[in-house]
DNA sequence: CGCCTTTGACCCGCGC
DNA sequence: GCGCGGGTCAAAGGCG
């Protein structure tokens, strides 16, 4: 056997080499076998080619050596000529066990020289000969692990891609169920009716909207003594509505993997006991949010959901705007409850609360940039319980855009995805400075710049790329003008309002039938009335307030009227 | 009168 | 353990 050097096997051509990097191969030895080593040893140190000047190459007569250690088994190598790693080494006589390695049909390559006595060779062969047959045995052996890695390999391939097809068709799913819901709310003029609303009813849309959301407290399940205009007289119009909004609601409730849950649930409000408002998913046990159903049955995506949820809570989204109010119309209500002066900043930062929802865990902070007094800074934390009205609907998925993209590659879910326009996804995600991402912040941070004029472009720039990304991605049966116009009729079904708010929505965004237009036509309208319209900037923060699992929230929530009147926010 | 804002106090987490 | 800073509470006053 070798010495000095390692035995290599090529797990190829099962060729054996003889390296010179010391490794103890103990697997490959018998030490009680007083035989072995003992002679047929091939002495590389003597050999110009083998011997290349390496120092730690033991030989028997150097003390490091030992009979029974190999010094390297390399399984696996790179070169497989004569090299300082790898020396093939040439012998004049075939031994016994390269006969028998031979006639297993393996081919060492391993021409061993001797340069002992053939009186011994015979007996030294046989001890060699058990001995290569274990090696033999252990080659096969990891020969047969490599195959069954392989076959793992390509089973996780396989199952990757299962999990990959499945969350395309439950994203395809769900758009046209959403699709399905629009088109039967139209037909039956229910969309009207909402959008115009009954102003005399105090409230036009958003009294609507509250009434919307009114049917899940007068659910059995939901008790609560809230709901100050739970008296409001019901038309058959009106429960119509709710019907079709509780269908809407199973609807995204079946399109969901993970339910969010961005309110804080820290300790401290979780052991509140002085009426801080709790998340209603929390306070209600047996909320729809609760109840949500969930396609990933799995443990682990269970445990990593839970694991993944404390930092979705923290995630925040910040809006930069020029503003010379206080603060920003973002189309919600909100009660400040707080003012103090941070660190670093002249300026006090204010804290809100989303009135809207009678438990809306909504909070946002206002403050001036230090170094641009001009520029408000708005942040967003939590997503709202209730619908929004239409000015904070307009760009509700630039919410969801922007806290998916802050939480993509952390959560196993596809649940961003579905609240989020994809178009706005991509808007922000090929921003980078309109969208920027701080993780060394305490929260975990998405930043909306829109103090830079050119951000405008870039947003159209990226409609465009979605538009380009969808034409071949998308089925046959699903056009992506019917996917855009889809987004924003999920968006916001309250299409009409939208011209109240002095946003014209491109033409496929008809509430009463699915158009399919020009994309430039579409994308230029869009793009049009977001850039020229003086309150995108509005809209876009009202977006904002949607933050993370807005669709499902909205369809879950247990809020009730807003009891509260409007603030200077609002005007 | 009811709701909102103001503002000081308090709580909590974190770093030193 | 202490101080600091962020966030929230709640009483008091203001406003429509």
């Amino acid at each position: 056997m070798a010495k000095g050097g390692g035995l290599t096997i090529d797990p190829d051509s099962t060729s054996f080499f003889i390296t010179n990097k010391p490794t103890v191969l103990n697997s490959y030895t018998e030490p009680n076998h007083p035989s072995r080593f003992k002679n047929d040893i091939i002495d590389i140190s003597t050999d110009p080619i083998c011997n290349s000047g390496d120092e730690d190459v033991p030989s028997p007569a150097s003390a490091n050596w030992k009979p029974g250690i190999v010094n390297e088994m390399d399984l696996f190598p790179t070169d497989r000529n004569c090299s300082k790693e790898s020396h093939r080494v040439n012998v004049k006589k075939e031994s016994a066990q390269d006969a028998v390695i031979r006639s297993l049909g393996l081919n060492t390559g391993l021409n061993l020289t001797t340069n002992t006595s053939s009186e011994k060779s015979n007996e030294d062969d046989r001890t060699n000969n058990t001995s290569n047959k274990k090696s033999f045995n252990e080659l096969v052996a990891l020969q047969a692990e490599l195959d069954r890695m392989s076959v793992e390999n390509e089973r996780l391939k396989v199952l990757l891609n299962q999990v990959k097809d499945n969350y395309n068709s439950l994203q395809i799913h769900f758009a046209t169920q959403m699709q399905h819901q629009q088109t039967r709310m139209a037909k039956t003029g229910i969309v009207d009716e909402v959008i115009n609303g009954d102003k005399s009813n105090g409230g036009g849309l958003t009294r609507q909207f509250m009434d919307l959301h009114r049917v899940e407290k007068d659910e059995p399940s939901h008790t609560s003594s809230e709901g100050g205009l739970r008296n409001c007289s019901r038309s058959p119009m009106k429960d119509k509505v709710e019907l079709e909004y509780k269908k809407q609601k199973i609807c995204s409730s079946s399109s969901e993997i993970i339910q969010l849950d961005l309110d804080k649930s820290d300790s401290r409000n979780g052991n509140s006991t002085t009426g801080r408002e709790d998340s209603p998913d929390q306070a209600i046990p047996g909320s729809v949010l609760n109840k949500t159903p969930r396609f990933t049955t799995s443990r682990d995506a269970d445990h990593q959901h839970s694991e993944t949820l404390p930092m979705i809570r923290k995630a925040r989204v910040s809006v930069r705007a020029r503003s010379d109010g206080t603060t920003i119309n973002d189309g919600c209500q909100w009660r400040k409850y707080g003012q103090k002066m941070a660190k670093g900043n002249p300026c006090p930062r204010a804290y809100y609360r989303c009135t809207m929802g009678a438990s809306c865990p909504v909070r946002k902070q206002v403050q001036r940039c230090a170094e641009d007094r001009s520029i408000l800074i708005t942040t967003y934390e939590g997503n709202h319980n209730h619908p929004l009205p239409p000015a904070a609907m307009a760009t509700a998925s630039y919410t969801s855009a922007a806290a998916s993209m802050l939480l993509s590659g952390s959560m196993p879910s596809a649940d961003a995805l579905m609240n989020s326009n994809i178009l706005a996804r991509t808007a922000l995600s090929s921003s980078p400075s309109f969208a920027t991402l701080s993780a060394s912040a305490p929260f975990p941070t998405v930043t909306l710049d829109l103090t830079q004029p050119h951000n405008a472009s870039q947003f159209q720039r990226a409609v465009q790329g979605q538009y380009n990304m969808f034409s071949s991605s998308l089925p046959h049966f699903m056009s992506a003008p019917q996917v855009f116009g889809q987004a924003l009729q999920n968006q916001s079904k309250y299409v009409g309002l939208h011209s109240s708010q002095g946003i014209e929505l491109p033409p496929f965004a008809s509430s009463n039938q699915i158009h399919t237009p020009s994309l430039s036509d579409a994308i230029g309208s869009a793009t049009a009335a977001i850039t020229a319209d003086p309150n995108f900037t509005a809209a876009l923060v009202a977006a904002i307030t949607s933050i993370i699992g807005n669709v499902h929230s909205n369809h879950s929530g247990n809020s009730t009227q807003p009891t509260t009147r409007n603030n200077n926010d609002n005007n």
